[in-house]
DNA sequence: TGTACATCAGTGAACGCGCGTTCACTGATGTAC
DNA sequence: TGTACATCAGTGAACGCGCGTTCACTGATGTAC
């Protein structure tokens, strides 16, 4: 124990052992996590100060210029990070097999709500910024989920889940699908605990919603491409 | 022309003739309309100052505690104000008809994105603070998406859209339709001008969008609703 | 292995600034008689 | 209609505070010989 409480021992983490370059890259970490952590309560990340975030996480204000040049720099890192934890989601959720049918759409919706918990802090990073901020940090938030949405629309493909529709047509509905599920990842980190029947619910109503869009897809017939006319 | 320039000729306007409470009425619209032009840049609602607003607005400060109690105050009249223009626009998309072939969703999309751009400032404050801001704002104007959503399928339910389903079932597929073209208003804001070649792509990609789940309406059968089964 | 020096992550004091809010005020508008 | 008073939208000075950023610093770690 410390006389003078410290924020979650990311200060006692640092003053361990390894070498100047891996103790640096601790109180790297520590900052972007404590930005993450100040925005539980609901507040925006463009919100948050440089002095709050420093604070959080156990260092001097100054010491935030040795790792970003300002807030925006570390808002992109966040984004970095949530790019990756995106595509680690990509890699379980295709374990659960091709979502054509119900049972495998739920079991989809059950792994992804799942990762949705078990990262709450970026998820809500990605929500909350997706339109929100900063337009830097909205526009590198942009590129992750455009960039996530091609791989998961290559994934369709190479399942041959949908035979008679294009890479356009199949990247259209994985935006859609994609678009579906970031905003249920907001009502996901809204659910008040230990209320399971509510969580049943917003289960089968994503379900449900991702049931009309396969629907959908399955009836899709590709128009011959028109030749391209010029606009009258 | 003033030596010393006003913001807008809000002031010049308040100047003008009117009842005390007319002019006061004057100076309330102000500042919730220096709030929203505030917004242009991309900056969120949480992020602006109360200073600032009275600033853009052409008042002191301290005139601000006469209209609102702090700036969350301020945000909720704005949630309402963007919840009247919701309204409206509900009554115009219902002049375009029943949108279940791709011509009639085509007009229906292309009376949104008029309306959007008419009104580009509400619907940047809704899609930036809709997961973003405060707490209080973003549950208040999700009730007015909520509430919108509902409206929705009261039209499609007495329009006869969709004979075979239930309001449960035109709930949600009002739901998927109202979030896509709340993510689509936040693109149609982003287009640049002068591309005319841009803004028709976004067009036809949201004509897509909605026919997928029109179509996936279509398709869709209830099922004969089980009986609610206590969890196991 | 031992010594002398360089590096650099984190410190702590200091700055000027815009913030939200308080307070007593002004003077035009509204009301009672 | 005219007068005396009340109301109250907007003013302007003042406050204490947290902010981002600067600067010179410390002292442990890393490197060269």
């Amino acid at each position: 124990m410390s006389s003078k409480e410290e924020p979650a021992g990311a200060v006692a983490e640092r003053q361990n052992l390894g070498s100047r370059s891996q103790r640096k890259q601790l109180t790297r970490d520590a900052l972007l996590e404590a930005a993450l952590r100040l925005m539980k309560e609901g507040r925006g990340f463009t919100g948050l100060s440089l002095r709050e975030v420093t604070r959080e996480a156990g260092v001097v204000p100054t010491a935030f210029y040795r790792h970003f040049r300002d807030m925006d720099e570390l808002g992109l890192a966040l984004v970095e990070e949530c790019g990756m934890t995106l595509r680690r989601l990509l890699r379980e959720t295709r374990r659960a097999g091709v979502p054509l049918f119900t049972d495998m759409i739920r079991r989809s919706v059950l792994v992804y709500k799942r990762y949705v918990e078990d990262n709450r802090l970026q998820f809500l990073f990605i929500s909350s910024e997706r339109d929100g901020g900063s337009p830097v940090i909205r526009e590198a938030i942009r590129r992750e989920v455009a960039h996530f949405t091609n791989e998961m629309a290559q994934d369709l493909r190479s399942l041959n889940a949908f035979p008679g529709l294009s890479m356009a047509t199949l990247e259209m509905i994985c935006g859609l699908v994609v678009n579906g599920m970031l905003s249920t990842a907001a009502d996901i980190l809204d659910l008040p605990p230990r209320r399971p029947e509510l969580d049943q619910e917003l289960v089968e109503d994503s379900v449900r919603r991702l049931r009309v869009i396969f629907l959908g897809a399955l009836q899709w017939r590709e128009k011959p491409a028109a030749a391209k006319q010029p606009l009258p």
